[in-house]
RNA sequence: GUGGGUGUAGCUCAGUUGGCUAGAGCGCAGGAUUGUGGCUCCUGAGGCCGUGGGUUCAAGCCCCAUCACCCACCCCA
């Protein structure tokens, strides 16, 4: 027996999944008034789904998919993003025949098999949001401000956030015979790798890090030069509509999303402090993805938080989340007659909304006061024979040490007032 | 998949050139007048020194392998 958690997962204990609750509940918040509605779709879903989906030649279909064949001799894979499953439940459910656009969000694990580290693990959260229906650049520009309000809320600064349009298929095909053209005098110049990604993903090339590949970029034909009429009025208007409400951004002609059913809009927020693995939110739209998996030609755009790298960042930032730590009542008890009134009274507290507490290990008065402490509760009260026989007990106020006598019948009226 | 760093009590760490029953602080449990927390003091529990091999009279310390964690590449959230 291991008695280890895989590879690549985390526990998420208390307090720190209060943190998380605390988070969720925030951004299920602003979800709402911008009426984006849950979507729970499977942890596990046919391969061909991301096959097709996120593209045969991507690094997730690749080498990073927790792929399995099940009892049946089906091919399933655990999720590695939330985008395709929600497009395969519009279009398997028929969605497209009701009101559009819809909008909707996700929360819950993803899987890759990736080496972790910071920011990176193989089993992750991700809060992902996709509007289907609607090629109008005004979504386009909600679903960025969606992201950058949940931020906000949360009370992250120094963000920045990157833009770009990555075209359509017929736009994009013509850039790549001229970026070809150019990256294939520069030959040379590029790393192994790029020399690679020049025949299978030239896009690629824009976003190495490695500097004789930055130099031969900086030169590089840019694919907003080459967008179509369609394709560039597209993205004229989304900056548009940010320009229109003071959103601050950069056009970063090199960003290309690593995933193929990205078209027009794509976008990154990034936060310097995380290290490597800086992006908290990246997203696009996908136009071409619901035609690729169901032969249906729907729009879409939508992002996907990384919530692991969500609350680092809030840690990073200091952040304080206001978790409720502590309880309201503890009850001391001396023998058995007190612990069975007291496990009565509990359950009436409990009822009438109070978190109380009491003794499961026997202990002393002494040990029950500590362990009442120590849980932060805002009062205690003693219940022995004397308490019982009396009907009266002394409720004490642990922060002042101010003690009251009470009727126990009427503890729960007292501790609700 | 590649590279670098790390692995000793629940946590943070100490552990001399390999040498007696492996330590500290914090935390945890109990107690310090018999029914009252925080401060203080006392006592106690808890470690196959990541795991498996090897070298040696002797290994937490040396060697090899393996696993995990951290960081970077790659890629992405």
């Amino acid at each position: 027996m291991s008695l280890k958690a895989p590879r690549g997962t985390n526990d998420i204990l208390p307090p720190l999944s209060l943190k998380w609750q605390y988070v969720e509940e925030k951004i299920r918040e602003l979800l709402r008034v911008y009426n984006y509605e849950e979507i729970r779709t499977p942890i596990f879903e046919y391969t061909e789904l991301f096959q097709r989906g996120i593209g045969e030649t991507t690094d997730i279909v690749e080498k990073e998919m927790y792929t399995f064949t099940d009892k049946g001799g089906r091919s399933i894979t655990l999720r590695p993003e939330g985008t395709a499953p929600v497009v395969r439940s519009f279009l398997e459910n028929k969605l497209y025949g009701e009101a559009q656009p819809r909008k909707f969000f996700y929360i819950g694990p993803m899987f890759r098999y990736e080496r972790p580290q910071a920011g990176r693990f193989r089993q992750f959260h991700q809060l992902g949001v996709e509007a289907l229906g609607s090629n109008d650049p005004a979504l386009d520009a909600e679903v960025i401000l969606l992201g950058l309000n949940i931020l906000e809320k949360l009370g992250l600064t120094d963000l920045e956030t990157y833009i770009n349009s990555i075209g359509c298929p017929k736009c994009r095909a013509d850039y790549l015979e001229v970026l070809k053209g150019y990256l294939q005098e520069h030959r040379e110049e590029l790393c192994r790798d790029c020399q690679t990604r020049l025949e299978r993903n030239p896009l690629r090339v824009l976003d190495c890090k490695n500097e004789s590949c930055s130099r031969v970029v900086l030169e590089a034909p840019l694919i907003i030069d080459y967008l179509c009429d369609e394709c560039d009025e597209h993205f004229n208007q989304v900056k548009d509509y940010l320009d229109y409400l003071e959103v601050k951004y950069q056009v970063d002609p090199t960003l290309v999303r690593g995933l193929d059913y990205y078209t027009n809009t794509a976008f990154e927020i990034k936060y310097r402090g995380l290290g490597a693995q800086d992006t908290i939110f990246g997203g696009g739209r996908y136009n071409g993805l619901a035609e690729e998996i169901g032969k249906k030609d729907i729009p879409g755009i939508g992002f996907a938080i990384g919530l692991e790298r969500l609350m680092i960042t809030l840690e990073e930032q200091g952040i304080e989340l206001p978790v409720e730590k502590g309880i309201d009542l503890y009850i001391t008890t001396i023998g058995d007659r007190a612990k069975r009134a007291a496990f009565k009274y509990i359950y009436h507290l409990r009822k009438a909304g109070l978190k109380t507490e009491m003794d499961y290990l026997d202990r002393s008065v002494r040990s029950q006061m500590k362990a009442a402490d120590r849980m932060n509760a805002t009062y205690t009260i003693i219940l022995g024979e004397d308490e019982l026989d009396k009907g009266v007990a002394t409720i004490r106020n642990m922060k002042s040490g101010e003690e009251v006598e009470i009727k126990l019948d009427k503890l729960v009226e007292h501790m609700s007032m």
